[in-house]
DNA sequence: ATTATCATGTAAAAGGTTACATGATTTG
DNA sequence: CAAATCATGTAACCTTTTACATGATAAT
């Protein structure tokens, strides 16, 4: 699946693999992340497939570039994935949840704790949501007028990042309050 | 962190790899899931560690069971983990959205097509969670009086679940609404 | 002085999915 | 007669994470 977030950015503009880690931290990072080392491992693949080419661009003091292009090939590939009807539903592993369901045993006082410190962490990431990545899509839209359309369905699931963080904030306030009182 | 899992499960009572697998099937599924395959190799490592025993349960008309037994040294593993606090957020990985991301090339139709699956989907697991998921819950605080407290826990795990189904589909409304009328 | 940024990669290890194998009994 | 349930396991494959390696420049 990274094959594909990959071949989705270098079908906006030629990337290298660095960028397109930092195209991924600003934007997608709700809901799709990658490792460096993965990236190029996979871009490689890519080449390797025939779905991008790439050229090496010497920098004086920097480390070369190597720039990634989609290709064709690449391109009808993207699309018929993009076409694919998502028949499952992706099935979620969320460590905290697990460590709760099996915490009868902890101290009042370690439960609240835990649950306060998912508070802070999650009202972070819904701030960041709010405001950063709105400004981010609303930036890049502004520099890359062919992208109009593009920034309406990122800004689409961008507003599901900041739906499920308020959702999110408000069971931890819930939860934070029955277990004051009545455990 | 199935480890965990496992661990978790076979501290209410010794169990089967099989019986494990439904029991997650039951009550973790929208929050953590594992093939059988993947438990199997897992309990074997548990036992290699010294954190669980087993022995074998002949049956007749039926393959022999091996049950799973958690160990002291398993439950303070176990406790260990459970006490640690959670540090970082998990990063997900959400293909529908990676797809919906990209796919401002997608003509109307096809993109309201994806959504509409997608909050069919969304609705049949929001009416599990809300029914089956808070039986099971239910029926099995009833049945283990001593799992009282636990159940509790349980069931914010669950209330959880119901609060992000709801978000999602009240996003999904939102998003087919809007690409009705604006795209 | 140390950390962050830019920039690319390899290698080992861990974790997870899918396919395969077996086989009786019960339900539709 | 076919499919589901109960029950365990191995092997191959794929994906992902973590560690390692390099190295200059700019900012704190």
């Amino acid at each position: 699946m990274l094959k594909y977030i990959l071949l989705g950015f270098l079908n906006y503009r030629p990337m290298t693999g660095y960028a397109i880690k930092e195209a991924i931290n600003r934007s997608t990072g709700h809901f799709w992340h990658a490792e460096l080392s993965q990236i190029y491992v996979t871009l490689k693949a890519l080449e390797r497939d025939g779905l991008a080419t790439s050229t090496i661009e010497p920098q004086s003091q920097r480390p070369d570039r190597r720039v990634y292009t989609i290709t064709p090939h690449g391109q009808t590939d993207l699309h018929q994935w993009l076409s694919e009807p998502q028949l499952e539903l992706e099935k979620r592993k969320e460590p905290f949840l697990l460590k709760l369901f099996f915490s009868a045993t902890l101290e009042k006082n370690a439960l609240l704790a835990h649950l306060r410190l998912q508070h802070k962490q999650h009202e972070q990431f819904y701030r960041s949501v709010r405001n950063q990545m709105a400004e981010e899509i609303r930036q890049t839209a502004q520099e890359y007028p062919h992208l109009a359309k593009d920034s309406r369905l990122w800004e689409a699931t961008r507003r599901l990042g900041e739906l499920q963080q308020a959702a999110y904030l408000q069971w931890l306030d819930e939860t934070i309050e029955y277990i004051e009182k009545e455990w």
